[in-house]
DNA sequence: GTCTATACTGAGATAGAC
DNA sequence: GTCTATCTCAGTATAGAC
């Protein structure tokens, strides 16, 4: 077993348990029986508990710059790319509805602890709300494209959070083709006009 | 100083702090701090923790109880008694924007802390959907009331977790202007169109 | 790099004096 | 009803053997 491997299989377990029992709840022995390692051997590879905290953000930071790259790569199409990101929550939903939002229940515990790392967390979110910006000025709604993609988040941890706390598969799913329709509205309104105008 | 008062006094304070910092990062000391009492007192009006998260609850059930009450009282049409929930969300922009939406909040934490009283606090949710599905029904939506009623207050949920961990008053405020226009679209009736609010 | 042993802290909870 | 003193336990963290 190399040095590398017991990190990341430690940030790894961190991830998870973060994400299932909250930060807070979830204590060094809880990702040490996890890892299979002593609590001894933890410290060698975390001085504190805020250092894994930062460690599972930089890789959830990663993965999702990843996910959004080859969404970029494969996808052509910007409202497909949306109707991509929203999707997430059909194909994530057995974990939402247990756990919430990964990166909103993160966020909100983050905030309420006034966590040093609350940035860094929410960078999680900012990364989302730009690359969905990016794909509203490419359907053509350069100057709300900020705002949707806001709404459009918003929208995602509201139906996160109920699903969730009222553990309701109905609700999540219902909701969801509500926001493919609202995607839907976006994207055929503007057949007509130009792109550019001159002037 | 009557033992009433204290108890009171207890709970009040616990229910600022469980909002303001999370159930389990309140500590018996930050509550008895907070009501100038000492921990052995506090032992003698709870005998545990759990009791006192009961107790906050059932105030919080109570005190929503007698605001739909009253509104029900004091507003004839449902679409305004809507409105009135709607604009919640303005009225307490300020403790959102640091705290959260307190009844989500709650719900998220104890629903991650597999907390035995969750079924109580979603009774919070549970209470206000209710609520809004009768006046939905009262709107001719009755096939869809609780539906609607779900979509609501999942919109309110996401405004209040964005607004909250961006901590932005313009994401709010814009978000509960779409909220009254989305309301102002199902109050409509079959006459004219309607006309949008300037923004 | 990994382990055991242990120090230190804070939190929940109890006993008993007043 | 309120207090002080104290207990127990879990959690973070360190030291040092291997």
């Amino acid at each position: 077993m190399t040095d590398k491997d017991t990190r990341e299989r430690i940030v790894e377990a961190a991830d998870q348990l973060f994400y299932q029992q909250g930060y807070e709840q979830t204590s060094f022995s809880d990702i040490a029986d996890a890892v299979q390692i002593s609590r001894g051997n933890f410290y060698y590879h975390f001085k504190t508990k805020d250092d894994i905290l930062q460690a599972v953000i930089d890789t959830r930071l990663a993965t999702l710059q990843q996910i959004l790259t080859r969404w970029d790569e494969e996808i052509p199409q910007p409202a497909e790319r949306i109707l991509q990101y929203i999707d997430v929550l059909i194909t994530n939903q057995a974990n939402i509805k247990h756990y919430g939002c990964p990166v909103g229940t993160l966020c909100s515990e983050l905030a309420k602890l006034r966590h040093a790392s609350q940035v860094e967390a929410n960078a999680l979110f900012a990364m989302t709300r730009n690359w969905l910006s990016e794909q509203f000025t490419l359907l053509g709604h350069k100057a709300k494209a900020n705002n949707l993609a806001m709404h459009l988040i918003g929208r995602g941890q509201g139906i996160a959070t109920l699903a969730n706390v009222f553990y309701d598969e109905q609700f999540l799913k219902q909701e969801v083709q509500e926001l493919r329709d609202w995607l839907q509205s976006l994207t055929v309104t503007k057949k007509t006009k130009p792109k550019k105008r001159p002037g």
